[in-house]
DNA sequence: ACAAAAGTGTTTTTCTTACACCCATGT
DNA sequence: ACATGGGTGTAAGAAAAACACTTTTGT
């Protein structure tokens, strides 16, 4: 097997050199889908059929084809695993990509991973394979397979930031929301809940983060005084940002 | 050619299957490298020596050996094209895959893009091979190859957004340097300077952004009042962080 | 003497934080 | 009546922004 040239500066093979020749990567797409059901944040998870990891739980995923990319094979993935009808609104972003030489045992695997967050949670039914599904607390999901404990931590750890400089909490909301719901989206994701009266002023004064839904539409959530529902804004930047109580070991 | 299985669901292959059953990726890792020379910000490129794209610039970066993460082949790479002894040190961080089914007219390339950060900004000795290397002003990099245009933008929009929050300015200067160097960094990546008495207030204010030189070391840079001298500190994240002064169009 | 850069001080304004308090609804 | 969550007000404190001023060097 040839040693592959860096494909700026090889000259040995200008144009249809032999693909097959040295040793295939097998790129796949994996995503951690994070949803908040009874307002404890959920990881979709699938339950391996087949070795290796056999049994084990693991985030859904799979190979990009080759006529996609990794973001089309996520999307796809996604409407698979979740059998959601229409998923082009879903919030879907690149995490990182994870490439170290030993995390499948089998072949050399590439996984470009994503997170995707779901608004209303519907039951998981499977994927097209007859692979188990099912929505797990965070914090109870056993050793996954793979890597995958680890790209679910930064999946998680990417989102708590980006809930602090980006408007990225409304994508855990329906349609039309409460500021409670809203603020909830915060305290799940977080662990420690913003103070209400100036989580609101916050929110109220960033132009684009949320806009009221004009009609004189309410909604009780339980009991309580009817809430005013908001709709998603065009913003995605929260300037100045939304800092989380700092749990003392943050600096550093 | 077989369509590929989800690798956590296909129960066809259990171990030892194929691996050149189906079309194959390649894998590369393209570094966006990026100094200041001479108070502007600058980007490492090399020009191509062979189709596609001869004759055009583009980002530094090869192809991930079998054994090694694309971490390790940026890595090595940058050490190729720096020509620089101790790579070890540098800033490294990965920036997002580009998996674009048509980014490559040869095949199948998905790139695992990185961002490298560099004080003190050696001369290009050119690579292994002997594509010619240089550093371009940022700016001033004419169309390039691929979708580098498009990797580079990316680059300087996450260190211009990374200065906000994080220590990362410090990658940029020496092991020693003024507070007056490094506010030259984020007045060269974000095109505005932060005020000077509150940028210094501001960082040392920040425990473990910068330590001071103990030893009365001070040095002048031109002309001027001689300035003490800082080393990084081991801090990484910025709390509260250092907002650059917003150019109207940013909260959206 | 002057320019240029470092360093200090001060004032103004803004934002955050922490509460206290009233409102509307279900049980 | 009371619990529950929504919504408003406000005062204390902290931080950021703006700017004046002194210091120390090279020319």
């Amino acid at each position: 097997m040839p040693a592959p040239r860096a494909h700026d500066t090889g000259g040995t093979a200008p144009e249809g050199y032999d693909k097959y020749a040295f040793e295939p990567f097998a790129v796949t797409a994996d995503l951690a889908v994070l949803t908040i059901r009874d307002g404890a944040l959920h990881v979709l998870l699938v339950e391996r059929g087949q070795q290796p990891y056999a049994g084990r739980w693991a985030l859904p995923g799979g190979f990009v084809l080759p006529d996609e990319s990794a973001e089309a094979a996520a999307r796809r993935e996604l409407a698979e695993e979740t059998g959601l009808a229409d998923v082009s609104g879903l919030h879907l972003e690149q995490l990182r990509t994870y490439s170290e030489p030993g995390r499948d045992p089998r072949m050399r695997v590439v996984s470009v991973a994503f997170t995707a967050l779901l608004p209303n949670p519907p039951e998981p039914r499977g994927g097209g394979d007859a692979a188990q599904a099912r929505w797990v607390p965070y914090g109870e999901t056993g050793p996954l397979a793979f890597d995958h404990d680890r790209i679910l931590a930064d999946a998680h750890d990417r989102v708590g930031a980006q809930l602090e400089y980006t408007c990225l909490a409304t994508a855990f909301c329906p349609a039309e929301f409460t500021l409670g719901e809203l603020r909830q989206v915060y305290e799940t994701v977080w662990g420690t809940a913003p103070d209400r009266p100036n989580f609101r002023r916050k929110v109220l004064a960033t132009p684009g983060f949320v806009e009221p839904v004009p009609g004189a539409a309410r909604l009780t959530r339980g009991r309580g005084k009817p809430a005013a529902l908001y709709r998603a804004g065009p913003a995605t930047a929260l300037h100045p940002p939304l800092l989380r109580p700092a749990p003392e070991g943050r600096p550093s």
